[in-house]
DNA sequence: TATTTGAGTGTACGCATGTTCACTCATTTC
DNA sequence: GAAATGAGTGAACATGCGTACACTCAAATA
């Protein structure tokens, strides 16, 4: 129950930014243990330190906040992306790459991630609706991505974006995973790691055998 | 609203079977549109025809009402793995024969699929585990079904078990996307099906090559 | 046939919810 | 410095919820 108190030397929009990030943090915080879908506007109000009224200066509805968070965690998603890039080990072992990237970056935005998968398939219409869209999104970025790389770049485009999309859904997979994952057993990211790549060789190894 | 009308002919036993019923299919119609989570005991009660209070003589709470439903489905499931290994064209193609399998066993019990994948990760803790558990003693026996196939007879049981987990979690996509998919457009089940076989064959390829 | 059983009823309760409205009072604007 | 703005307040409301309790009345049992 994080109040927030007025700072005085803030500008009057930065402390209703301030509110804004509290209501998203408060609402993220108690879709963990219940999902989006179950929490009332009273109690992520409470959670937030404002009245419920007060609420809706900031968000029309649960649902609008639910796109809120939508747009956050993709923007985490994207970030780990452009990061991921600028990584020179990317170009001789993608794979490899892009197991210690997911598993790092689900780490660090643990709560956007678990959001994601559970919204994408428990949240409201509207709330899915938007995660499907965005990772449509994601998949054609990811795409252009992987067409730069050596031993891909002459793959027919359809190809690209059916293993993009396979990417994907595996990152999807192992996120609920990690996300799952009790607190207390590092060991298990290891494994969780390993079948990750795994699975991502599998893909690889049999889109290559395929085209010859 | 299926009102339950007592059938005289009907010993008391079967009545009280029939309103069970009753219950569990309007739990799963109403859990379509908003998710079980969300529905309340006098959503499902009203849509039973039968008073609240009454919901108590057949269910301790929604949690178990949950898990009945959870049982439900994976023997709907059950049912399609044993009639999937009656039919002969399995032993020389499993690849086309589990797509079809798939497809028409998640149209014809498309709400207990729909339940399952949203509630899998977006249900309460206890579902939630409930689900989990039938998952992974699902993959259990499909890797006895795939061991006993040609090609694979020989292969290492961990292998074994790892395909089928991968098979399992392809089909739980690819279910997802059957369960989302519109009504009027019969040709996206032709491409889901597409798509399911592509990716069990990648998975089939990919560990044929692991090996040698 | 008389008694017991138990599925389904109807009322009543306390509680949390979303939304309304008139309000305060510090910050911004003039 | 006076007026306007708008983020946050607090009381009030109608509604739907889960659950308790005393009940009916047909089927099962004796």
């Amino acid at each position: 129950m994080a109040v927030i108190e007025p700072v005085p030397s803030e500008s009057r929009q930065a402390q209703k930014e301030r509110t804004r990030q509290a209501i998203l943090a408060a609402a993220l915080e108690l879709s963990q243990t219940q999902g989006f879908a179950q929490i009332s506007l009273r109690q992520v109000s409470r959670h937030a330190g404002i009245v419920p009224t007060a609420f809706y200066r900031h968000f029309e509805s649960m649902d609008q906040l639910g796109l809120a968070l939508v747009e956050q965690s993709f923007s985490a998603l994207r970030r780990m992306i452009r990061d991921a890039q600028r990584d020179p080990q990317v170009f001789d072992n993608i794979i490899d790459a892009a197991a210690d990237v997911l598993v790092e970056a689900v780490k660090q935005s643990k709560a956007h991630f678990a959001f994601v998968a559970r919204e994408r398939v428990g949240g409201s219409e509207e709330v899915r609706r938007a995660i499907k869209h965005e990772l449509d999104l994601f998949v054609s970025e990811l795409a252009v991505v992987l067409a730069r790389l050596p031993n891909i770049e002459n793959w027919s485009s359809d190809d690209v974006q059916m293993v993009s999309r396979l990417f994907v859904r595996n990152m999807v997979s192992n996120a609920e995973e990690v996300v799952e994952m009790p607190d207390g057993r590092p060991d298990l990211e290891e494994q969780i790691k390993e079948g990750a790549r795994r699975q991502m060789r599998l893909i690889v190894i049999g889109f290559r055998d395929w085209e010859s």
